[in-house]
DNA sequence: AGGAGCACTTGATCCAAATCAAGAAATTAA
DNA sequence: TTAATTTCTTGATTTGGATCAAGTGCTCCT
């Protein structure tokens, strides 16, 4: 049940079998309903949430009630606002389920009581940026057709499970834009 | 002569006074020559630098030879390559200084040997976080005016202390697209 | 099953910024 | 101080992606 969290740690941590056992047995486990909310705009972010099963969009909503989407995550990953988790003040985005989700969360006092216990907990600081990586490698990409190639190398799972419109708000690039992309793409191939 | 580093670490930590001067023991002052690499590419980030005088640019180069400004770093700030120093690997952007500058140095090992004194150096993690602030500001915003606009706002000093061209390519537009906005601004106020 | 909204595609038009180009001004080097 | 180089400005042209618009096909209701 719990080896895919465990699999997470091992990618970017090095915590002993104690140490990994310890911090699962504080991790809750949570099920969302699609279009449920993690965390609302306002709220503010107190947990990391490892994806078990299921799909989350993090989104921010314009003044003229456009979404932006933020991030998209699939199973396996860890999902938290980073800006409002560190300075512990309310978020200015949504965290959305976009299917029904199972999640494990490991909430800020088990994080400190964690690292009250061993410094070697501090590691898991590094869950921190996870979320960030992502944008990193797709959004600062110059050309929209760029974009389209580095997320099909690296993540194509997030263009089968989310409908264009959100994989191009992610992109910043139109929907109509990203449609046009990937029609040339596949007749050149 | 420490102040100045002192009223940085004010800034975004909660260090005692004890704490503070033991940190700046660990500080070496180093200075570098105009032109002069703090970090090449392909050598690792081992180090914190506060920059006490002078100006540095970080940048990376692309297969044709062009400069991409990556950050413009002024005085009293810190200065470091994230990527490569939280990974421990070779950097791919060059640090160098724009003109003769003086800095403090606090390496990795003084801050490995901090946090193994006391876990309230744990904070010094947060100094990761600084040369990161600029590029969310700026480079984000959608037209080259309100990126110049927020520049203008936030840090006017980099527009005095650096040329045009790192300015646009900091905000990834052209020099001649800066200009206009620059002109065209200036005759509207 | 039928109908109301979504999701996606495709075409036409527009526009902001890139590119190309050339000259003026400022800085650096000899 | 002059020559050489770099920096900056200004104009003309091009272009990639946004926007506008219309039509088709889904999906999810009840």
């Amino acid at each position: 049940m719990k080896e895919k969290l465990l699999k997470s740690f091992q990618g970017f941590a090095s915590f002993s079998e104690q140490e990994a056992s310890l911090i699962i047995s504080k991790t809750k486990l949570r099920n969302f309903r699609k279009k449920e909310n993690l965390l609302k705009i306002g709220e503010t972010c107190s947990a990391f949430y490892f994806i078990l099963k299921g799909a989350i969009r993090q989104y921010r909503t314009t003044e003229d009630l456009d979404e932006i989407t933020l991030n998209l995550y699939l199973e396996n990953n860890w999902v938290l606002e980073h800006q409002s988790f560190t300075s512990q003040k309310p978020s200015t985005t949504t965290i959305q389920a976009f299917e029904d989700c199972t999640v494990y969360e490991l909430d800020i006092h088990a994080i400190h009581e964690l690292i009250g216990r061993s410094p070697s907990f501090f590691q898991l600081g590094k869950i921190l940026e996870q979320p960030l990586l992502g944008i990193e490698l797709y959004q600062n990409l110059p050309t929209p057709e760029q974009k389209y190639r580095a997320i099909l190398t690296h993540n194509p799972q997030l263009i089968q499970k989310f409908p264009l419109k959100h994989i191009a708000s992610y992109l910043k690039i139109t929907p109509e834009t990203l449609s046009r992309v990937r029609n040339k793409l596949s007749k050149s191939s």
